[in-house]
DNA sequence: TCCATAAACATAGATATCTATATATTAGAT
DNA sequence: ATCTAATATATAGATATCTATGTTTATGGA
């Protein structure tokens, strides 16, 4: 695709169609927080909500480093989100018996309630993002937009 | 897993699929931004960027609230990022003669050189992404981005 | 044993983002 | 003419995020 016929100021024609796509991600990236901010309990953020939901979700307890590494954060920013966590009483940070290095992140039952909540009060607003797009359309989305993860984790070394 | 037949409770079944794809946006986009900060000047950051990229691409001079909206980001973000970039010379603020409320933003010519730099940065970076993902797929994908956006941005109000 | 290195996490300081509110200017109504 | 409402922007205070660096604990070789 070197060859276009559209004669166009060398170097400097539109947003190639990655960097297109990208800035839609990133309105998206924006609106969805709001949104998703918007419609959770009170002083719950949408950082917050994920280590709970992902946690629960997958019924396991992990360290600050694998979390991180789950949600793509670095870990400074994992430490701040579990400490926050932690200070709310909705998760426990257990020490490793054997190695006092690492503690494992423990949802508790407070936080367990408060992410029932949270995904019950998101409900009414997946459905009605579901009237405008319908699901097989958002399943179809989902495969490309993880090969480009993919391609993205790959250029981060 | 455990044992797959047990009921699981109403409404905490696994995530709606449109969570899935959030969640996977909210990956790439932190994954692009960090990609995208990584290559720009420095000093520069991509929020500065998308502004002086913007202005340029389109060729016209705009006040703050119209970029908020076209970044459809808060007001007071978009004063904040305007004035780094006056801070550092590549933007200045003109008033409006007969609104002295209005001030536009202008793209100095510093403003443009450090912005061509910055797409002659991220170039390659593009290159390598489109050897993963041919340019018909990302060409495939915003269509359906778009429509996302506009729903998200109907159920705002 | 002792010391160097690695691993897990914490701290510091920066920017971007939000909401809520304040300030300045203009427009409109009485 | 004056007072009120609306508009454009700024300020304040919060969280999330990053990079760079510090601290604590464990491991391994001399």
């Amino acid at each position: 695709m070197t060859d276009d016929s559209t004669p166009k100021p060398a170097g400097l024609e539109g947003d190639p169609i990655e960097f297109a796509v990208m800035t839609e991600i990133g309105i998206i990236n924006q609106l969805t927080t709001n949104l998703f901010q918007s419609h959770l309990p009170k002083g719950m953020t949408v950082a917050q909500f994920s280590v709970l939901n992902h946690l629960l979700r997958l019924e396991v307890q992990q360290t600050i480093s694998e979390l991180a590494s789950a949600m793509q954060v670095a870990q400074p920013t994992m430490s701040s989100t579990v400490r926050k966590l932690e200070d709310k009483g909705l998760i426990e940070l257990i020490y490793e018996p054997d190695d006092r290095r690492i503690r494992r992140v423990a949802v508790t039952a407070a936080g367990t309630q408060c992410r029932n909540d949270a995904v019950a009060a998101l409900g009414p607003m997946a459905e009605k993002l579901r009237k405008n797009i319908p699901a097989t359309e958002w399943e179809a989305l989902l495969p490309p937009l993880n090969r480009i993860r993919v391609s993205l984790d790959e250029l981060r070394s």
